[in-house]
DNA sequence: TTGACAACATACTGGGTAGTATGTTCTTTG
DNA sequence: CAAAGAACATACTACCCAGTATGTTGTCAA
């Protein structure tokens, strides 16, 4: 697999990625100084840069992190046999929910990808860049192939898979902007959140029938 | 109305809008520099600073140009008579088409909203923007309440408005992170795209039948 | 014609920031 | 127990950048 888990943070370094991923979030990349993640982990530069070697290097770190959680979520249903749109409701309830309770992560990952559609990198920025993105696009190939299979199967349908397959990651996606967890809110209230969004994507893809999940 | 077009921007004062919108574009708010945009018009700070009194001012009159002109597209429809479902087709085709169309200044305010949720800014800037997004949201309140009126009228079918059309926005703006004109491309392609985008909206939606644009 | 102002350009300043060079302390290993 | 290196902190530098202060040129009205 295209740089999965190919290092295990240690203890040290996974603070480091967290309290950046905050940051990156809080205020996005450029705006963010490596200073600041510094200050928010009750440390100084030194730290950091011990274990990172430079500010676009901690992003590459955090995007890759947030990429392996990611897959993570989804990993477990990616190949179980039976109906190509039974697998998509799976991955895709999995999906929209780790971007809920992973939202600084995966807000990290979107401006990772943002930044590459720019193009406006420095080159050695852009050769690490190119190779997280190909990692994130492996990950858009599964929903493609599942969300393709499933039409062939007769229970989607539409037309161009690529303007498709956006269209359906941008719906399931939409949380990581708005959704703000309320005080003591259990589990059982974000499942109807997903539900809700899931069902979205699944009847705009072509699903007949309600969703069942 | 809430601040739509109080102003309307002389001829260099638009050049200069243009060209902030170019740049916010490829860079993103804080990593574009006034030095920047001002390289970009073949001219230097100066001009800027005497038609802008600071950066985020600059960002402010971009989002605002690009939300007049958002609101423009959709102002022709949105209190034609009718069935709400008809009068959602017409503003999702013409939204979308826009998102295209002006690609660059809807990322503008793309990021501006961005921002504004973020809600990291200073305390000036923060009033500024404040003001912006609840133009913005007056423009998303248009749809909100289209899709409830077709619900009601028993058109589109979901539970949370609030969640729906979080989602449903998503999906029509997808475009603007990933469309890029072909050369010599015509207007029938990109509209063919705008279907199938609509077309997933509306589905998602709970639209019955197929969408006739 | 002149003076006043608009529309810029030029030159400068202070603060912030990525990155480096160099301590310091603690742990581990032979 | 000594020494070597890991894991930081401190101190410093060179640079960029928002904003300002001031100069310059063209225009237009009296």
């Amino acid at each position: 697999m295209l740089g999965a888990r190919d290092v295990v943070p240690d203890s040290s370094t996974a603070d480091i990625l967290v309290a950046a991923a905050d940051c990156f979030m809080e205020r996005g990349y450029s705006a963010t100084s490596v200073d600041d993640v510094a200050r928010r982990l009750g440390a100084t530069k030194g730290r950091i840069y011990h274990h990172f070697p430079s500010k676009s290097a901690l992003f590459a770190g955090v995007f890759q992190f947030g990429m392996d959680r990611i897959f993570d979520a989804v990993e477990p249903y990616r190949n179980q046999p039976g109906p190509a749109v039974e697998r998509w409701k799976r991955i895709a309830f999995v999906h929209t929910k780790r971007m809920m309770k992973s939202k600084t992560l995966a807000r990290v990952v979107w401006e990772g990808v943002e930044m590459h559609l720019r193009g406006a990198t420095t080159p050695e920025q852009r050769l690490v860049l190119d190779g997280l993105v190909k990692y994130r696009n492996s990950y858009s190939d599964i929903f493609r192939e599942t969300i393709v299979q499933a039409r062939e199967e007769g229970d989607f349908n539409f037309e161009d898979p690529a303007i498709t397959v956006q269209s359906m990651f941008m719906a399931l996606n939409s949380p990581i902007f708005w959704y703000v967890p309320r005080p003591g809110e259990d589990d059982e209230h974000m499942y109807a959140v997903v539900r809700q969004i899931v069902t979205f994507a699944y009847r705009g893809l072509g699903g007949k029938g309600e969703l069942d999940l």
